[in-house]
DNA sequence: ATCGCACCTGGAGCGCACTCCAGGTCAATC
DNA sequence: GATTGACCTGGAGTGCGCTCCAGGTGCGAT
């Protein structure tokens, strides 16, 4: 069971450090394993739970909402009809996310497109 | 040419009062008619330029990049060809958003899916 | 042994985009 | 003529999500 430094998780999370110090801070990391010298080493659990949180964020999900997923989760397998409904109710915002944005693309290009017409 | 109250141009834009006010207070509203008693009066042309600001900020522009839009807009027909690399730079941005917003969405309907299996 | 470097902590600070507030004006209505 | 309600101003305050800082530790390389 191999762990990475703070540095490689850094690297493959595209978190900063500090970042990172303040999702644990706010109980969004459980709690990260020490070596020897009080040196953060994350597990690959970790890593794996930060490859959902950056799904998160990058969808728009405010940290608030992450922490009640964390809870959920932590709150062990009775918990899993909850996630999916916070799930789904977010990837309903996504949808409306994506189609707002999808009209409003439409609305640059037809800016666009008639600003060429004058030139 | 009819002209628009505050509480008008709040209904039909969707931006607070106090965003109106905040606009045009950092320049990205120029100054807006008034009444004899002082109190703004929208022009159709305003209500227009707020519809393109809704657009560019729901895509997500700075509010200091809608500034340098609507400096361009002042300066006359001579900036189009720079309004036109502007619009589509944020355009590109705006693609990579929608597509990264997908991307993301993809993953979450996996964890779903992989709930229900779960329960 | 001393240096550089990656890391540690608690806490302050920041940038963005508003949002709220106190105190005031004016016009229309009861 | 008192009240109500929409609006006005300048300026302070807010919420979010980090980001930065000062001062310190421990370890491997020179």
């Amino acid at each position: 069971m191999s762990v990475y430094t703070p540095a490689e998780v850094v690297e493959e999370t595209g978190f900063s450090l500090d970042t990172l110090r303040y999702y644990e801070k706010i109980g969004l990391l459980e709690p990260v394993g020490r070596n020897a010298a009080g040196q953060r080493r994350f597990s690959e659990d970790d890593v794996g739970w930060l490859g959902t949180i950056r799904c998160l964020r990058d969808t728009g999900m405010p940290i608030a909402e992450m922490l009640r997923f964390a809870e959920l989760v932590r709150e062990g397998d009775h918990t899993i009809a909850d996630r999916i409904k916070l799930l789904e109710e977010h990837d309903g915002r996504v949808r409306e996310q994506i189609a707002r944005l999808t009209e409003r693309q439409g609305y640059i290009r037809n800016k666009i497109s008639y600003y060429r017409t004058v030139v």
